[in-house]
DNA sequence: ACAAACTTTCAAATTATTCTGAAAATTCAA
DNA sequence: TTGAATTTTCAGAATAATTTGAAAGTTTGT
């Protein structure tokens, strides 16, 4: 296979990916773009290479920015914007987890802290099916929250060899 | 705050939690609906509280048990099919997982071991920076791969009990 | 201060997704 | 076998998300 045209498909897949994670196809693309490209690109690049509008491709890069996964680049003599990808996939699995904990996890959990303080007689089914759920939840949700934010503490190294060992002899 | 409200507010957020991952409103609340209901209930029960058309209710349940995580309930001298969701949350997380694994990192695996036999000279920059970065998002896949194999094969208590001691003293 | 180069904004257009509701199909008791 | 109850389907309607493109805004060299 040609490098133009994995590099196609590459891009496209991700965009498509993306999809499936709330994630918007052209900023997947974008982003995917970046990741594959040894130089950063300028706006244009961008705007060709992916067939869209200026508009668009400022819009998503913007939201690639302001998710860290992507960064502005000044290059000497050049009046324009560049941008580059973090090339260390570690760096935007952590920094994805970071920001989606933040944005949905943690609000999440704040509400079903609300939640199991409903009133009522715990003998009464209805009730005590709500709050056993929400407890039940509440419960998956801290052990996420904690596991996570091992996580995106973790160095790649420890999370590569420590966490794989621990889980392949359990 | 009392049960209706709180029930209300549960399957609202739980629908807009859904959005964020790719899965649709609907199903998200007919799910959160049926978490927090004792007994199975009717397509009707469904439509009526969440005053969605029958259409509707209709596809999304049938999504939710392409899932497995809503099943047919059938009861004893009614006619109609009663619909019930499993209830212990383990299991459900287990249960995504499972699914997403499936339909999308494999496919993302397969893809991305396709990518990296592209043809062409390793010293040509453009090609280098492709191939890296095709391997290096296919290892940390394929690390993501075995993690997830691994939580999906574990029961609650180990994930419960020992990984979260695990993570605490690393 | 000027103006060319470049970036940002946003209303309107386009496209994608979800939902409705009525008709068709199926099931089942009698 | 019949027909009432129930479920499924799906074309069109409604809604939501994304994209465009041109105008407004900003920056920078002279």
């Amino acid at each position: 296979m040609k490098l133009a045209e994995a590099k196609q498909q590459f891009v496209a897949s991700w965009g498509a990916f993306g999809t499936h994670w709330g994630i918007n196809r052209t900023m997947a693309q974008i982003h995917a773009l970046l990741l594959v490209s040894p130089n950063p690109l300028g706006a244009e690049d961008i705007m060709e290479q992916l067939n869209i509008s200026r508009g668009n491709a400022n819009m998503n890069i913007r939201e690639l920015i302001d998710w860290a996964l992507v960064e502005r680049v000044i290059i000497p003599g050049e009046r324009k914007e560049f941008f580059t990808a973090e090339k260390d996939i570690w760096k935007v699995v952590r920094q994805i987890v970071r920001e989606r904990k933040k944005r949905e996890l943690d609000p999440m959990l704040k509400l079903l802290g609300h939640l199991s303080e409903v009133e009522g007689d715990k003998r009464d089914k209805e009730v005590k099916t709500f709050t056993d759920a929400i407890n039940n939840i509440k419960r998956v949700g801290e052990q996420a929250d904690r596991t996570l934010e091992t996580l995106i503490k973790a160095d790649e190294n420890w999370f590569l060899g420590s966490l794989m060992k621990i889980f392949k002899t359990s």
